[in-house]
DNA sequence: TTCTGTGAAAGAATTCACAGCG
DNA sequence: CGCTGTGAATTCTTTCACAGAA
């Protein structure tokens, strides 16, 4: 391992080897070859090699990688090895949604709180969550723990949960909301943004048939 | 314009660039510099320029672009200047969400056909939309014109979707399950991956203090 | 003049190819 | 041997810098 740069898309195909390597391990593979995992992943053996080579050396020579062993350092590299705890905004269709699929998987994530500014929402229960007033929000936030804020709201008001999540001393953003957010350079956004690949798709469909232009992809992208 | 390969990636800044000048359009400006619009993108003008240039010739200089006719450009090169129909597969929370929201908002595309294979979602109505089973798939894509398959089922259905969605005709899958599904090449796929997003948020979140490494990010990515 | 469009240069990411370990 | 780990080579992206149009 060198102290080298890691592209953040480096840090996206680690999450996809640790999914993949789930799926290996509940087949029952002890181990994988970093061949083997950039066949399924679909790119290229070395590419697998020098991502795992910006974090540490995981695998053993002539043999490969032990599956639960890389599993285990790639959660432990992503901080998937622990509970993180998520702050809702917003309890519209989607973040009923997000709350629902939480409490249905057991992943390393848990919502502890959740906030809409509509009257209308407020006392809401999901599990033992009772949907609170964006009033409360620092308050929550200290008292449950609230690492990562979930925004969801509609675009005209994702600007203003942000600053209240941020103020309220959240680390990291979620943003489902078509915007990009301001914020200071200590918290982390990462935006989950449908109708940017909607766009793309659509090019794609459109500019198929009359194939002027070669386009090049990425995974996980 | 040249005859050149395009990045995926100056794609999706397309659709940014987009859903800034309705912005702009918005508030009544009418034109708008390379430098401007990469201001409001956080970008590189230059970067603005050659990802236009791509497609043609949209600028006028000493002055900037037209608001209005970029967009308008934009719009077409994206395929966004036309309605698409989608059949949604699953409707659970997630689906739901997906299915209302796209009532809500008028932004060229809307929902034509939901499928699912639980008995007990079948019949159920969303505006004039009815729930039918995964067998009808192929009648109701004819029937319907749906041209966009959307995946809202638990991982382990997707590919089974994927592959009725496919063989029923559809020729783009916009894919909201955590697995990457095989398809022919004549069918485009776009992820909406959120558990890959949140292990990059977990990651930076984990490394924030010990500053090891520098890691390097994209925009829309 | 101002700002676009675009070759050329610089910078990143990916892939090759092989030394070296098990 | 077979496979990892990694410099070197290649390819792809971004940025610079300026010619040329309005």
């Amino acid at each position: 391992m060198k102290f080298e740069k890691i592209p953040s898309i480096a840090v996206t195909r680690l999450a996809v080897y640790a999914r993949k390597l789930e799926h290996l391990d509940q087949k029952g593979e002890e181990v994988v070859s970093s061949v083997r995992l950039a066949d399924i992943c679909r790119i290229n053996p070395a590419q697998v090699r020098k991502d795992l080579a910006y974090f540490g050396q995981f695998g053993i020579r002539g043999l490969g990688y032990y599956v639960k062993g890389l599993l285990l350092e790639i959660s432990k590299i992503l901080g998937l090895d622990r509970e993180w705890h998520f702050g809702l905004v917003g309890v519209g269709n989607l973040g009923w949604a997000l709350l629902k699929h939480a409490q249905s998987v057991k992943k390393g994530y848990s919502f502890v709180a959740a906030f809409d500014k509509r009257p209308n929402r407020i006392g809401l229960k999901v599990g033992d969550i009772r949907v609170e007033p964006l009033e409360s929000m620092k308050c929550m936030v200290k008292e449950k723990g609230v690492e990562i804020g979930v925004i969801a709201v509609k675009p005209e008001w994702a600007q203003d949960a942000a600053d209240r999540l941020v103020s309220a001393g959240v680390r990291g953003i979620l943003n489902f909301a078509p915007v990009e957010l301001n914020s200071p350079a200590s918290v982390s956004i990462e935006n989950v943004d449908f109708s940017l690949k909607l766009g793309v798709l659509c090019y794609r469909l459109t500019t198929a048939k009359s194939k002027r232009h070669h386009i090049t992809s990425k995974l996980g992208a």
